[in-house]
DNA sequence: CAGTATCCGATTGGATACTG
DNA sequence: CAGTATCCAATCGGATACTG
């Protein structure tokens, strides 16, 4: 049998500046407002829909729920319902979710570190700006 | 002298869960859909305005221009002006660019490489939800 | 070449009210 | 408690046309 196949793989790898690929819509989704910073708030163990939701100062239930769908879909967190009265709904990291963590948590890191120094340019940018 | 303010930092560390932390601000920026590929796409060397279109198959002037300026603001891209015929513009990392740089990169690989084990995840959450 | 200005449809996201 | 439905304002973002 030959293997002349494996000098030409047959999928092209994914590469986000290519219009088409899909992996720049998995991008703006992880870059959702809300997206990165739920996945950091389930880091350690299972959070109810209130907690979260307390946790995540100022969204709304609107907001949490299309975020917890979305990040559901893309298999990061999983939904599990509590038969219980009134019923809980708790919600935990899938073994991917776990994997994005690290990231999540260094760019949350990073903006927290640099946040004063780029405030400090933007000052400095608008009163350029404003002549 | 005292060294009792050593005990009382006389600021809170910031926190992006703090609704009012502008930290939230810096991180939704970063998410702005052409944020993070722009920062990619200028890793290497400076690179023209319409290098950079070219780059970043898809968007529009507006669109790049707009995300030119916020990174800018931001201090994490520079612009400068060279004095040809026609004019000709370059954007280069900033050193916190460049230390924002393998962060982006982290994220973009992330996700090409879970792309298609997410894509499967959607086709069956999605098919789940059709009843 | 490197943008800006304008128009306009699509999307985002909060507030409020309602449901099992 | 854990959401969903609806309404509405603000913003996003592309297309087109224009400028130094």
């Amino acid at each position: 049998m030959s293997n002349l196949h494996l000098l030409q793989p047959p999928e092209p790898a994914p590469d986000a500046f290519i219009a088409a690929c899909p992996s720049r819509g998995l991008i703006a989704r992880l870059g959702e407002k809300w997206a990165l910073l739920a996945i950091i708030a389930l880091a350690d163990e299972p959070v109810r829909f209130g907690a979260l939701k307390r946790r995540l100062e100022g969204i709304s239930a609107k907001m949490l729920g299309q975020t917890l769908r979305t990040l559901e879909r893309d298999g990061l967190v999983e939904r599990s319902v509590l038969a219980t009265r009134p019923i809980a709904v708790d919600y935990r990291l899938t073994r991917r979710g776990d994997d994005l963590l690290p990231l999540a948590r260094s760019l949350k890191r990073w903006a927290e570190t640099h946040l004063a120094d780029i405030e400090a340019d933007n000052r400095r940018y608008d009163e350029r700006e404003a002549h």
